[in-house]
DNA sequence: CGTCCACAGGAATGACGGGCGG
DNA sequence: CCGCCCGTCATTCCTGTGGACG
């Protein structure tokens, strides 16, 4: 029984407000991540001083807080410096997110965007006169020509930019940009430009250049995972505000807790998990969430997250997958030479083979295999493949495809998702 | 032991499409 | 509307590497 005699009249039994559950909301307080927020605003502090704060790197595996955390303390950053008693240094900060994985992969389009983003252009640049007219949409210009003019727009307004960049990793010529940006506040006087990186995975570091490693990472933070009661808080408190009262039981908080620590303490994918079981459980009538609901939720959730990385790869990644999926789902094992077969286990030269007949049967031409190599390791980047040297033994030099999950599975996602029967 | 096979991944180059100036 | 300059995707060519085999 709730405190209220009647609830209001709605037409969902569980939810009361959906985007609370989005992992694209930052609630207005972190559980958990109190520390890591203001690690991160002490280190940006000095940017109210008109400083150049340190550059930072932030590592943690998915859902744990990272990109919330930041945007958390760019909001109150810009909180501060928009009400004039607390801005007593008149500090202009520009704060440019992007993901890296959603057309931010290179350093081209990077600075597209900061040079295009709205916080640039808003108020102020048209004033100044520090090139007269054409200041706003320039593409179709090489990269030095929009270092020049980001170096000026920094300078001329005294600017203090940050640049988050999340899925660090994405980028192509990382080394490239890092040196581009921080050679910007070697040249100029007033303004300074800093960045934050962020990145689930621990191999990124060892990938950049000792130079731009050492300029990035000026300042490192590495999240931790949530543990399940820490889940546990988080849910309660998303539950609090987006969920009706007595819709999720304890009993099922600790539940999906302990399934979201399970998963790397992912945040995201308990929430998730949250949601669909809200879905189930309303799907049915219900207006509360039953254990039950929480398990079936599993898979569907698992399928879901899967799905999410399938769509957004560009179509001939996805038939490669689809290829491997097939493939393995037959037991594909290399058969031309009368070697010991390896369960679930494929070679390079028999998945390209069998891509090129999946290509003609889809009425697709193939890649050449040379772009087939670049595809597979871009999959594995992304964890959707596991790849792995053929050491010794098996065959000359080869490489071994595995996958992470059933291929039946996959092969069913990416055929969704391309639309196929 | 040299040669060939099967593959990895760098470099050069071209086709294509987008925004911009005229 | 056209030509220009860009990035991206893709091909082609190439060099390197390691096991297999006569």
């Amino acid at each position: 029984m709730t405190d209220k005699l009647f609830e209001p009249a709605a037409e969902r039994g569980v939810f009361k407000n959906l985007d609370v559950l989005s992992p694209h909301y930052v609630p207005g307080e972190l559980p958990h991540r109190l520390s890591e927020a203001k690690a991160v605003s002490k280190i940006l502090s000095p940017v109210l001083r008109n400083e150049k704060p340190g550059n930072i790197f932030i590592y943690g595996s998915t859902g744990t807080g990272k990109t919330s955390v930041v945007r958390h303390v760019i909001r109150e950053l810009e909180r501060i410096t928009s009400s004039p008693e607390d801005n007593k240094a008149g500090a202009c900060i520009k704060a440019v997110y992007m993901n890296c994985r959603t057309g931010y992969g290179s350093k081209y389009q990077i600075l597209l965007k900061i040079l295009s983003d709205d916080s640039m252009n808003a108020e102020g640049m048209e004033k100044r006169p520090l090139e007269g007219r054409r200041n706003k949409g320039l593409s179709g210009l090489d990269p030095t020509q929009l270092f020049e003019k980001l170096k000026n727009v920094v300078s001329a307004n005294n600017i203090s930019l940050i640049v988050v960049l999340d899925e660090i990793d994405m980028v192509k010529d990382v080394d490239d940009l890092m040196y581009l940006l921080t050679r910007i506040n070697d040249e100029i006087s007033p303004g300074r430009v800093s960045i934050i990186g962020i990145s689930n995975r621990t191999s990124f570091k060892e990938m950049l250049d000792a130079r731009s490693r050492s300029t990035l990472c000026e300042e490192e933070l590495i999240f931790r995972c949530y543990s399940a009661p820490q889940l546990e808080t988080i849910l309660a408190q998303r539950a609090d505000i987006g969920l009706y009262a007595n819709a999720l039981p304890e009993g099922c908080i600790k539940l999906i807790a302990a399934l979201g620590a399970q998963t790397n303490g992912d945040a995201r994918y308990a929430l998730k998990l949250l949601q669909k079981s809200g879905e189930l459980a309303e799907s049915e009538g219900r207006k509360s969430i039953k254990a039950d609901d929480v398990k079936a939720a599993r898979r569907k959730v698992e399928e879901d997250i899967m799905y999410e990385t399938v769509k957004i790869l560009p179509e001939n990644q996805q038939v490669v997958l689809y290829s491997i999926a097939d493939l393995l789902s037959k037991g594909g094992q290399y058969k031309r030479l009368g070697e010991p077969s390896l369960e679930g286990v494929a070679f390079s030269g028999e998945v390209y083979e069998h891509y090129q007949s999946v290509s003609k049967s889809l009425d697709r031409s193939p890649v050449t295999m040379r772009w087939f190599r670049d595809y597979l390791n871009e999959l594995q980047m992304l964890g959707l493949v596991l790849l792995e040297d053929s050491g010794k033994g098996v065959r000359g030099k080869t490489t071994l495809i595995k996958l992470g999950r059933r291929p039946e599975d996959i092969k069913g996602i990416v055929e969704a998702s391309l639309g196929l029967t």
